[in-house]
DNA sequence: CTTGTGTCCTGTAGGC
DNA sequence: TGCCTACAGGACACAA
């Protein structure tokens, strides 16, 4: 569910609250979640005792780096969310719970059980998470810029949308703001990325830097559903800037025509056929 | 290598 | 109201 704005919003909540903090319990409600160790119950007893040394984030990644040199990597997928609670309450798909010594409850809610938790060697990521290393540029980073990206969609076939979604390409895009940078790039997701203009793809690279910024200083963007929540319950505020995502038939801001939605690659797509070329 | 499709899992919205 | 289907902020494995 989250994309990076997020992910990165969660990031911050935690680092404020769980710094220096070591972890006294932990419960796996769902063994599923434990994506390594591959025993559950070496998840456990090597997380028993280890102190939150900093929270990072990569592309949609968060990252506990707890100390001696593990990291506790949460990848949140469709439906996870992290709530932090002062105790014990009972949380309705609630997966995992970690305590902390100063009373905080972190708690790893996912109706569908996608959601996974690493506990790696911060040496050991190859091994453990396959599309890791793999991982393009942070898309707010300065390596992210339209000779890259063009790079990345000269010759290719694929509906531009497609290689948004690519992690390898646009890491931390996702669904939600994959439609909304195309929209203020003017470009329609079905093109096929080789066709997109290199004066398109600068327009592209700095709306999805703008995008990402702005939705970050909103908090993310909590849909009707509600199904992402900031780690104290609260809403993103950044689903009232949403133009095209999720606004199927509503009018355009722009030109006033009727929103389309379409699939491609088996997801939901949406865009304004006049103002996207 | 590239592109498209199915799969994981469960809840919910919308159609009839 | 009550069933049934389609769809959902993601990422992988696999087939063509």
């Amino acid at each position: 569910m989250p994309e990076l704005p997020e992910v990165e919003t969660i990031r911050r909540f935690l680092s404020r609250r769980l710094l220096g903090h070591s972890v006294t319990k932990v419960d796996v409600w769902r063994a599923e979640v434990v994506g390594y160790p591959f025993d559950m119950n070496d998840f456990v007893s090597r997380l028993g005792g280890l102190r939150v040394e900093a929270v990072k984030r990569r592309c949609k990644y968060l990252i506990l780096a707890m100390a001696s040199a593990m990291d506790l990597i949460f990848h949140l997928r469709l439906t996870g969310r992290i709530e932090l609670v002062s105790w014990n309450d009972s949380v309705r798909f609630g997966r995992l719970r970690l305590e902390f010594s100063d009373g905080t409850c972190l708690i790893l809610v996912d109706p569908r059980v996608l959601a996974r938790v690493f506990l790696v060697g911060r040496h050991c990521y190859p091994e453990v998470l396959h599309g890791f290393c793999e991982l393009g540029p942070e898309l707010l980073s300065a390596r992210f810029d339209a000779s890259w990206l063009k790079h990345q969609l000269c010759g290719r076939k694929a509906p531009v949308k497609s290689l948004l979604l690519d992690q390898r390409v646009c890491c931390g895009l996702g669904n939600i703001y994959s439609d909304e940078a195309l929209f203020r790039a003017g470009i329609r997701p079905t093109r096929p990325a080789g066709t997109i203009r290199s004066v398109e793809i600068e327009r592209l690279v700095s709306s999805i830097k703008e995008l990402l910024k702005e939705a970050i200083r909103l908090g993310g963007t909590t849909l009707r559903d509600g199904r992402y929540l900031k780690p104290d319950g609260s809403q993103g505020e950044f689903g009232k800037r949403l133009v095209v995502h999720g606004r199927v038939r509503t009018d355009c801001p722009i030109c006033g025509s009727s929103i389309l939605k379409i699939k491609i690659g088996g997801r939901g797509s949406y865009y304004c056929s006049n103002c996207q070329i």
